[in-house]
Parts: C-alpha cells; sequence; structure tokens
DNA sequence: GGACTAATCGGAGAGGTTCTCCGGTTGACG
DNA sequence: CGTCAACCGGAGAACCTCTCCGATTAGTCC
C-alpha cells in the first residue's frame, strides 16, 4: 500500500525500458526488410537482447506489431477527423483511404495482419485501432448522408476493401502508384452500363 | 537410343504414381484443414510415405499445390470460353469473375499463392493457369468492345482486384453470399455522383 | 557508501518446421 | 530369374517459436 502507489505499478527499471526501445528498433528494421515474419529470434540477436527478454516484452508478435504501429493509428484517426472538417466528402473519403492503402504497404504481411485484427476484437491490434475506425465510420457515414457514398457500403466493407488493395499491391515498388489507379478503379467501379 | 523412346522419359514406376497420388489426396485433406501453410511434414506422413519422397516428386510447396489445381484452372478457362459464346458480356463478366472467386476461396493462403504467381512469369502455377488467363483475356476485351468494361481495366488488374476480394473473404463461412456482395460493390463502385 | 530485494536478464532446451543426402529396396524388363 | 536403374524413407542439419529458471542488476532503505 505504501509501497506501491495508488493505481498501479510502479515505472519499468531503466534497463527494462532501454531493451523494449532497442526490441522496437530492431523490429522495425527486420520487418521492413523481409516482411511481417521475420524471425524473432533475429530481430533478439540484433536488438542484442536474449530471446527470453523480447518475449517477457512482447509475448506475440503481434504485440510487438501493435507496439510498433500503435502511433500510426492514431495518426490516421487524426487525418480522418481533419478531413471530416476541412474537405469535402467526396474529396475526404478518397483521400483517407489512399493514406490507409500507402501506410498498410509499409512491409510486406501487414495487410494481413489487419484484415485479422479488423476480424477479431479480442486482438490487441484491434483495440489499437479502434479510435481510428471510430473516426473512419464518421467520415463514412457523412459522406453518405451526402450522397457521395452508397448506402449498403459499410464503413468496415471499404476498410476491407482497401485492406485487400493494399495486399494486392503490397510487392510492387514502393513508390508506385498503381495502388491509386486501383483504388480509383474500386471506388468508381468496373463496370460501365 | 534404343531403350529410351524418341522423345524422352519412359513412364514412371508403379510404386511412384501410387505414392504421387497418395501425397496429393493426402495434401488436399490438409490443405483443406490447414490452409496453404500445412505442414508437408504431416502431409508426408498422413500419406504414408517418408519426407524424400514428397520432396522427389514435389520440390516445392508451389508444385505441389500446382499438381492440385492445374485441373481447376483447365476448367474455369473453359467456363470462360463458354460464357463468351454464350451470354451477354455485362453478365459474363461478374459470372466468371464469382466463380474464380468462389474457387480461390477453396482454402486460406490459396489467393496469397495465386497473386504471387500471376507476378512470377517463371512460376509453376503462372504457367499452369496461363490458358485460363488467355480464355479470361479474350472475355474482357469483348465487354471492353461492347463498352460494359472500362477502357483503363486491364484483364490483369480485373484478376488481380478479383485475388483481393478473394483475399478478403477467406476467412468467412464457406457458404457466405458476401464475397459476391463486396464483388458487386467493387465491379459498380462506391462513389456515387 | 553498502546491503537487501524484487525486477529483469539471457541462454539452454523442447518441440516444431523445411529440406537434403544416401544406403537399402523393389519394380520392370531382357 | 537376374540385373540395374529407379525409387524409397528415415536420419540429420539448420532453422524457427516459445518457456523456464539460475544469475544478474537497478533501485531503495539504512
Amino acid at each position: 500500500m505504501a509501497k506501491t502507489p495508488a493505481g498501479g505499478a510502479r515505472p519499468p527499471r531503466a534497463d527494462a525500458r532501454r531493451n523494449q526501445e532497442r526490441i522496437l528498433a530492431a523490429a522495425r528494421e527486420a520487418f521492413t526488410r523481409h516482411g511481417v515474419d521475420a524471425s524473432l529470434n533475429d530481430i533478439a540477436r540484433r536488438a542484442g537482447v536474449g530471446p527470453g527478454t523480447l518475449y517477457r516484452h512482447f509475448p506475440t508478435r503481434e504485440a510487438l506489431l501493435e507496439a510498433m504501429l500503435a502511433d500510426r493509428y492514431h495518426a490516421l484517426a487524426g487525418h480522418a477527423r481533419d478531413l471530416a472538417g476541412t474537405a469535402p466528402p467526396a474529396e475526404a473519403v478518397p483521400r483517407w483511404l489512399s493514406a490507409f492503402v500507402r501506410d498498410l504497404r509499409a512491409f510486406r504481411g501487414l495487410a494481413t495482419s489487419m484484415k485479422n485484427a479488423l476480424y477479431d476484437e479480442g486482438s490487441v491490434l484491434f483495440v489499437s485501432c479502434k479510435e481510428m475506425q471510430v473516426a473512419w465510420d464518421v467520415l463514412v457515414v457523412h459522406a453518405q448522408v451526402a450522397g457521395v457514398v452508397r448506402q449498403d457500403a459499410s464503413p468496415a466493407d471499404l476498410l476491407r476493401l482497401a485492406a485487400a488493395l493494399a495486399w494486392a499491391t503490397e510487392d510492387l515498388p514502393e513508390d508506385t502508384t498503381e495502388a491509386d489507379r486501383l483504388l480509383d478503379l474500386m471506388l468508381t467501379g468496373v463496370m460501365r452500363g
């Protein structure tokens, strides 16, 4: 009672914090280079810690991913709110989706992890991107009210389709405009008449 | 010269042929149950052969996949030719894509293998589904001439988008109509106005 | 400035995987 | 039947994930 201040645990020890950051840095590099299936063993070695240390800090691969991506999702949530306030819905929707797809193409396999998270409410990643999902929902509903997005396309549908697009283009060169071209195809429709 | 008849190798030995079929049967079951990443070790064990035998018959996982799927691609090619002869393009394109997506949802990971094959001309799977691609090209070009498919959507684009759809819906129940709903969304477009 | 204690470390190791190599076996054919 | 090329299958190397626990060390109290 006197030792542990009201509310919970004491702050982590300095070495723990240091190791956590070194692991995250190594993970960022490894995931970017080898995709989301990069060897966790290897990440631990490059971070200069044992496998045990890595697994204590991040019990699953998904937990490591979540720690790497949390601020990105936070930024995407902010972006959605900004667009809702400043751009007409007919522009806001494609622009946000384009940013979302770009982020999901950061490394191979990320789109797949994202899809799994979106289907699984218990996942850490799901919780981590909930704020983003809420902001996106608002943006889409605005667009539907304005009549620029079909009523039978739910925000979740669009997220899933965008993830699919990121998946479909994930091994194309990073700076390609191919993803945006296919996104446009998807949004405006393939069939005519 | 006298022993090996002109043109190549003699037919495989009976035990070889038998093992090949047992491996294929075990693979079909394992892939259906556990997805495309099922353990090859396990497949060999269930087929009643050693790992060496499996790897001699099918040097890579992709070779095994190809052997399993070749006739399916052949059937899809036939389906495309049939539709080109019997259905108006505005119906033929969605119907064939729907069948393609259904087949790609046969087991988890198949869409990913397909995507990798479509990007890699050297792959066994690529060669194996070339006939299908050709038939599909014809169908799409007809539809473009008839003005029901956008000119800037290439047959390869549509294939890739359909694979993406299969990926996006691969862990939904097998008998769902969700995939067709999203396919319709994609073909007719999300945005209005 | 020590000494104590709980948090933290990191490597050994179990159990899984892919894939190769090679001595023993067997089907097919003269 | 005998011969031999084709074929088999398991041992094993090299990787992976993940756990456990004895050794270490940061932070605190005197």
